[in-house]
Formats: C-alpha cells, sequence, structure tokens
DNA sequence: GGATATTCGGACTAGGTTGTGCTAAAATGA
DNA sequence: TCATTTTAGCACAACCTAGTCCGAATATCC
C-alpha cells in the first residue's frame, strides 16, 4: 500500500540490528535468514543503506553491517527517503507531477491532511522505540515466529 | 506512494465522466485525450471497470462508456478495491503476511489509526463531490502538457 | 448488405522491481 | 604467504506492471 519491498526489508533488517548489541558487526547472513529474505537481496539494500550513512560496513573476516554510533535515533524517514528517494513525500493521490495548493487535484486538500499523518508517524518513529517493542516479545519482525528471539546464543 | 497507475487513471477517468451528462455515452478516446493518456491502456482499464459494474460499456458505431445510474455515489473505495484488489486496506507497513491485532509487528498499532485515516477519506469521497469540484473550475483533473516535466527543485 | 465506428479480448512488448550468481577486494589469523 | 571469511560491485534472470497492437464482435447508417 505504501512501501516497496526493498524500504519494507530494509526498516526490518534496521529494526533487527538495533536489537544487537551496538559495535558489533551483524552478518548480512544472519539478518536474511532471522528475516526470511534472500540474502544476496538484503545485502544489496545493506550496501546502499552504508552508502547513506545509515549503517557502516565492514569487509572480511570480522567483519558485517553496523549501526551508527546514534542508530537508534534513525526513524523510518531517514530509512525511507533512502529506499524510495527524496520525492517520496511529494506525491499525489491522482500521480500528478505539479500538484500544490495552487495546482490541486480536486483531491489535494483532503489528502494532504491524511498523507501528514503518515508522515508525521514515519518521522516520529524511531529505531530505538521498534526494537524495545521487538525486545518485548510482544511484537514480531518476520513472518517465521519464533527464531526471532532464540534467547539462547545459539553457538555454532 | 499509495496507488498504482492503473488506479490513478481509473479514478481520474471515473471523475471525468462524472463531470458529462449521464446517460450518453462517453468516448475512451476522448477520456484519454482530456487526461493525457494512452489510450489503449485507458480502455483495458475501463473495460475492468465495467466487468466489476462500476459502468457500463456499449460496442458500436454509438458506442462508449456510461457510468451506472447511481454513478455518482459511487466512493474512491469502490474503485480502488477493483483496481487495487480486495486485500488493499489489509496491508502491514512492514509487508507482514499475517499482521493483525493478536500478531502484530512493532508498528502495527501506531499504523492502523493512520491507516483508518486514509481508508475513511477513500470512503468518503464521492465521485459527485469530486466532480463538482472540477466543474468548480479550481481544481484540475490531469496534468496540463506544460507539467509533464517537473521540476526537482523545492516544493510545497 | 456493406461501410464505418466503436468496444472486447487476448497476445505481445517495454521497463522497473525483485532476486541470483560470480568475481574481486579487504581483513584476519595461522 | 596463504586460506578463509566477509562485503563490493557488476551482470544477469524472473517477474510484474504499464503500455501497445490487432483481429473479432457489435451496433449504426447508407
Amino acid at each position: 500500500m505504501i512501501l516497496s519491498r526493498t524500504s519494507q526489508y530494509a526498516v526490518q533488517a534496521l529494526i533487527y540490528m538495533a536489537t544487537q548489541p551496538p559495535g558489533t558487526p551483524v552478518l548480512n547472513k544472519d539478518i536474511a535468514v532471522k528475516l526470511n529474505v534472500p540474502a544476496p537481496y538484503l545485502a544489496k539494500i545493506l550496501q546502499g543503506l552504508a552508502k547513506g550513512n545509515l549503517l557502516y560496513s565492514f569487509r572480511g573476516r570480522t567483519g558485517g553491517f553496523c549501526l551508527r554510533e546514534d542508530g537508534g535515533k534513525i526513524n523510518l524517514m531517514d530509512i525511507i527517503q533512502q529506499t524510495e528517494g527524496p520525492n517520496f513525500t511529494q506525491s499525489c493521490l491522482l500521480g500528478l507531477k505539479k500538484c500544490s495548493n495552487e495546482t490541486a487535484c480536486p483531491l489535494h486538500f483532503r489528502w494532504v491532511p491524511v498523507k501528514e499523518k503518515v508522515i508525521d508517524l514515519l518521522h516520529e518513529t524511531s529505531l530505538e522505540k521498534l526494537a524495545k517493542a521487538v525486545e518485548s516479545g510482544k511484537y514480531r519482525l518476520a513472518d517465521l515466529p519464533g527464531d526471532m528471539f532464540p534467547r539462547t546464543a545459539e553457538q555454532e
């Protein structure tokens, strides 16, 4: 209805990373398993987020992806602007290229206040809040239940 | 952000038809010109709407498409359910297949009230209202030819 | 009946998003 | 130095939506 799959995976992945101990890199492979998402595709998305400075990436044996220092402060709009592009908030319901208060489509003045609610939600929802919600155990991040928080430090 | 292009064209076309004298068929060709939209594609969309009983179609020399009798009462949700499918309102922001009050994603309880606002807007906005708005001359239904190349700079 | 205008319906093409595979580069440790 | 583990980057494949095309059906007018 709103977000592309790419954005959905990006948000899921960042929430998951926010639940992990900060400073230690998380493997793309592990995230993909936790979220039940194709790993190569997720890797591409994470690389894009790294370019957008939402997270750091480290190559090599002890590498992985790592939220930036103030990662908890990242909000959904930060992420979505990265994945959907900067024009995300400018959309007209009818798809008009130019639809502003001056040149409005017949839905403009009904749609704008509702759109603002969506935008506000995305702005005020931080990774921190979402990570806490997930850690509470009451919410799930991906469709597969159970393996989100094995709680048993899974050692291989 | 919300609607597919198919839905956008469908809504635009139906609003236009609602501004035309009822009972007389409107030509797909004419609608396409008014909306500046590819005619064969629009025809396919209108055929779908006819199958969904939102409008009638007549073949032959005096043919065309025609809003059903109570066409003004059609609301945006009627149209969009036809074009986007019946699951349109059930969407989870994160794309989870199962996301309800019982099995919720961490965004669920923040997203649902906002989603309700969107749904209410679509429900309460009828073709009648929109047609009147367009007829007032204050709103436009399609991009002017000059608007086809939008400026990327600051808007809004 | 024949010419014409229109929708109908299906097959086709184009482009973007989603997803895969492979090779190179970098970091580590022996 | 070499093997191993990981991301980086590119090309490719699969799929869906957007858009095109054409022949068939249907209705009207001459």
